[in-house]
This record gives C-alpha cells, sequence and structure tokens, in this order.
DNA sequence: AATATATTTCAATTATTTTTGAAAGTTTGA
DNA sequence: TCAAACTTTCAAAAATAATTGAAATATATT
C-alpha cells in the first residue's frame, strides 16, 4: 500500500467511526488530518484534501477548537490561519473525555437526580421506578468521577491505569 | 413532579443522549422503558408508551436483542412475546463495552496496523504518518485492553477500579 | 481610506438516517 | 387445514443532520 492510499484509508475510516460515536463525519476527518499532519495546515489545503466546502471547514474546525483539541497557529509573513492538531494522546483523550463529561454526562446526572427523587407512593411501579433510576445515578455518578480522577493523573495515565488492574 | 412526568423526562433525555453518542432515539428509549419497568412488557405496550410503529418497535426490539441487553420472555398462556432489559448496570456496562469493542474498535485496530505498516521512504510527512499511526495503534490497543480487563472481573468492577485508584 | 485577502455566517440544498405502514411471513390452536 | 394472532420485512416517506456557497464580516496591506 502507498502512502495516499493509506492516508485516505485512515481518514475514510476515522471518519466513519466518528459517526459511529456520534461526531460527524467531516470533524472526525478534519481531525484525522490533522493528527498525521507533520505540520500546520492552512484551510484552503483542509478543504482540498478533504473535498470539502469553505463553510463546512470553518465549521467544523470552531467546533474542534472549541473541545479544545485543535489550535491555531499563526505563520510569521502569513495572512492566513493553520491549523493543528493535539499530538499527545493522553492529553486528547482527556480533553475529549472532560468535554463529553461536562456536555453530556453532568446533565444526565442531573436528570437522573431530579426524576429518582419524586415522591414515589406505594405502586411497585414507582417503586422500581425510583430505585432504577436511583441505581443509574450512582452508577453514572461513579464512572464520571473515574473519568475526572483518570485524566487528573496527566501523564500516560491510561499506561499507569493498566499496571495497577495487572496487580 | 409526578411519575408519569418524570417517566417521560427520563425517557426523552435518555434517548437525547443514546443520540449523541451515536445510538438511536428509539434503540436508546425502547431501553430506557425496559429498565425502569418492573415487568416485562409486550411490543403494543411499547409502541404505545413511546408512540411509534410496529416496525420500529420489531427492528429496535431485535437490535437491542443483538446487543445482548434485552431479552424475550415467554408468559404462559400468552401468545405474544413480552420483553425485558438486562437490569443489572455492571452487566450492562460489560455487554455494552464488549460489543463496541468487536464492532468498532477491533476493525479501528486492524486498519491502524495496516496503514502504519507502510513502508514509509525518507520523506517527513510519510515518516510522520506511520509514527502518529503506530502511536494510535498502541493507544487504542491499551484502550481495548483495559475494556477487556476491566469487563471480565464481572462484578461491581467500576466500584472495584474507583478503589485501585484511591490507592 | 480604499483594496485585497481571509474567515464566518446562515438560509437553502443535499445527504443520511430513521420511521412508517402495509404486505408477507410465522406460529398457534381449533 | 384453515384462520386468527402476532411478528418481521422493506420500499417509500418523513425527519434529522450535514453541507454548500454566496453575502456579510473581519483583518491586513498599500
Amino acid at each position: 500500500m502507498d502512502f495516499a492510499t493509506a492516508k485516505n484509508k485512515f481518514l475514510q475510516t476515522w471518519g466513519a467511526l466518528g459517526s459511529q460515536w456520534g461526531i460527524n463525519k467531516t470533524m472526525a476527518q478534519i481531525h484525522a488530518l490533522l493528527m498525521v499532519s507533520d505540520e500546520a495546515i492552512s484551510m484552503e489545503d483542509i478543504m482540498q484534501e478533504l473535498q470539502i466546502s469553505r463553510g463546512n471547514a470553518s465549521m467544523n474546525l470552531r467546533a474542534l477548537m472549541d473541545w479544545g483539541i485543535v489550535y491555531k497557529e499563526n505563520k510569521p509573513g502569513e495572512r492566513r490561519e493553520f491549523f493543528i492538531a493535539e499530538k499527545d494522546l493522553d492529553e486528547l483523550a482527556t480533553k475529549i473525555a472532560k468535554e463529553r463529561s461536562k456536555r453530556e454526562i453532568k446533565p444526565a446526572l442531573k436528570m437522573l437526580k431530579e426524576v429518582s427523587s419524586i415522591q414515589a407512593n406505594e405502586t411497585p411501579a414507582e417503586k422500581h421506578f425510583v430505585e432504577q433510576t436511583k441505581k443509574l445515578y450512582d452508577f453514572v455518578g461513579r464512572a464520571d468521577e473515574m473519568i475526572d480522577k483518570v485524566t487528573t493523573y496527566k501523564d500516560n495515565w491510561l499506561g499507569k491505569l493498566m499496571i495497577k488492574l495487572l496487580k
């Protein structure tokens, strides 16, 4: 397999994988492209390489920067902007985990707390509902705490965690 | 908040959450409904409660059974089928993790192995591509191993893991 | 200040995914 | 074997999400 084919395969597969996890294809692909690029890339080049429109590129680059996993880089003497990706994978995973926690898990916890706090009268259906949503609240809460714990380790938390698990 | 409102809020929020993680709304909602139900439910009742069509209910119930997190239950003397959800949350998380590993992570690893194995000639771009995809392969591989390790613990792995992390 | 270059915004379009509903299929029991 | 009860399938429709492209906005240069 040659370089062009391999790169293309990587970009395609990563885009599809993103979709399966609720991340839009282009966003995943731009990130993937920046990840495997040895230098900062201009918007023009991103559009070119992924065959996407200016608007699409602009919007998804903003989204990636909002996630904190892509940065602007200004080249001296260059008018236009260049982009680079966070390339440290521990850092990347940490940021994604934190954002997903903030955007999705925290609100879910809030809801679970609310609905599990209803005044349950005696019907078995209501009792079971409260019981289950409480359990869910505990479980999700613990999972979220774990994310927090693990991602404040900073350096190579995944490796360190693996070692702990082996003991 | 009364029971009906709480239940509805739970079903709605859970459905939306599912979407954000690449699981279709109805599938997430059916699962949520079964999770908080104290008894097995018929397809008719699911359609009724979630206001969905027969086809939709049938297809998503099959998908949930394929994931191994919903089962059929036959009531004696009843012609139609009833459904129940896996209610143990450790078991649920384990099954979801295993399925996602099998369906998504393993294929991604296969691709990463392929594309990182190209004969890299001397251009910095190619060298960097190989380097990054190799790192990605290692990282994803370790994450996948961790999932495997953690989910074979069986009982209350999340709690046990939390304890380990605190030490 | 005027012009050129670059980026963002967003209504309209296009693509994708989900849902419907009716026909076909299956199972049970009379 | 027939018919009633129930489930699955799948082409068409609807809903949702992503993308385009051109006008508006912003920024730098002369």
